[in-house]
DNA sequence: TGAAATGTTAACGA
DNA sequence: ATCGTTAACATTTC
């Protein structure tokens, strides 16, 4: 899942791991995970791909950047060649000791620096390493996207960028578009309407100025304490693998009582993904 | 066995 | 044309 709190801490164990080492080596188990463009089917791997990866070793990692759910990795200017990252469904980085026996299940590619592997990982492999020229990374990382759903935005502000050319849209489905809003995936917008008290099937122009202020100040907000939750250390973990607790307030909770005032969630689909709402906190207006 | 899953988009229908 | 929904992608898990 990575939505932006899990991209976002990412981009942070990234750098750790990452920046100012020169990468040694580079071993690719999956050539499909190499695409030309992001957001890219499996199949369409990059023709060139294993050997755009070769160049790499020698490369120093400058900088890792980040926006919305892409992330953007800065090599030695001289290699030629920067990469964009997206974790897709399922991806995620972990990082091993070069004493290990060999690439972790699911692994697609590895970068060894540091003395340690740094492996790309991806079991549904949606996710992508896209290489590209240096000058092309920023336009990569930023064109199609809305801004950042991370920074703060004034509730008018936010009010035109997800109604514009809309009124009927629901506002779940708004402001997931990540043209509009950069970030926001299925589980936040979730807990943001919840938090926020608007039903997820409103349509954005019916939002009062007050409601459309409530998400704008939540949305951060909500991402920020999220991002805080996560692990600073060990491997990153999504909710649909493990025996971790769900910890979200109505998202995959359908039929249990609201924390809030003890209502049962309910649970539809809007544009194919389940939505989740507390009928007493979000009312339908 | 079938359904659903955190992302994205091409293709379809109104 | 614009809007919005569905199907598809690939794989795992319940």
């Amino acid at each position: 899942m990575p939505e932006l709190p899990e991209v976002e801490l990412h981009a942070r164990r990234l750098r750790r791991w990452l920046v100012g080492r020169v990468v040694e080596r580079v071993q690719v188990e999956d050539a499909g995970a190499i695409r030309p463009r992001p957001s890219t089917r499996p199949s369409e791997a990059m023709p060139d791909g294993p050997a755009r990866l070769q160049r790499l070793p020698g490369a120093r990692v400058e900088a890792v950047l980040r926006r919305g759910k892409r992330l953007g990795m800065r090599l030695t200017e001289a290699v030629g060649t920067d990469l964009l990252l997206h974790l897709g469904m399922t991806g995620r980085w972990v990082r091993r000791s070069t004493a290990e026996a060999g690439p972790p299940r699911h692994a697609r590619l590895g970068l060894a620096a540091g003395g340690r592997w740094h492996w790309f990982v991806d079991a549904r492999r949606f996710g992508c390493v896209v290489p590209m020229a240096p000058t092309e990374l920023r336009s990569a990382l930023e064109r199609g996207l809305g801004p950042d759903a991370l920074e703060p935005l004034g509730g008018s502000e936010l009010a035109a960028r997800v109604c514009r050319g809309r009124g009927r849209a629901a506002v779940k489905v708004a402001l997931m578009d990540q043209s509009r809003l950069a970030g926001l995936g299925n589980i936040h917008v979730v807990e943001v309407l919840f938090q926020s008290g608007v039903h997820p099937a409103r349509p954005v122009g019916e939002l009062s100025a007050s409601e459309w202020e409530r998400l704008a100040e939540l949305i951060p907000r909500h991402l920020r304490a999220a991002l805080a939750e996560q692990p600073g250390d060990g491997d990153v973990a999504y909710l649909t693998e493990g025996e971790i607790d769900n910890p979200f307030a109505v998202y995959a909770r359908a039929g249990q009582p609201c924390p809030h005032c003890g209502e049962e969630i309910e649970r539809a689909r809007q544009s194919g993904r389940s939505t989740f709402w507390c009928p007493g906190c979000q009312p339908r207006g």
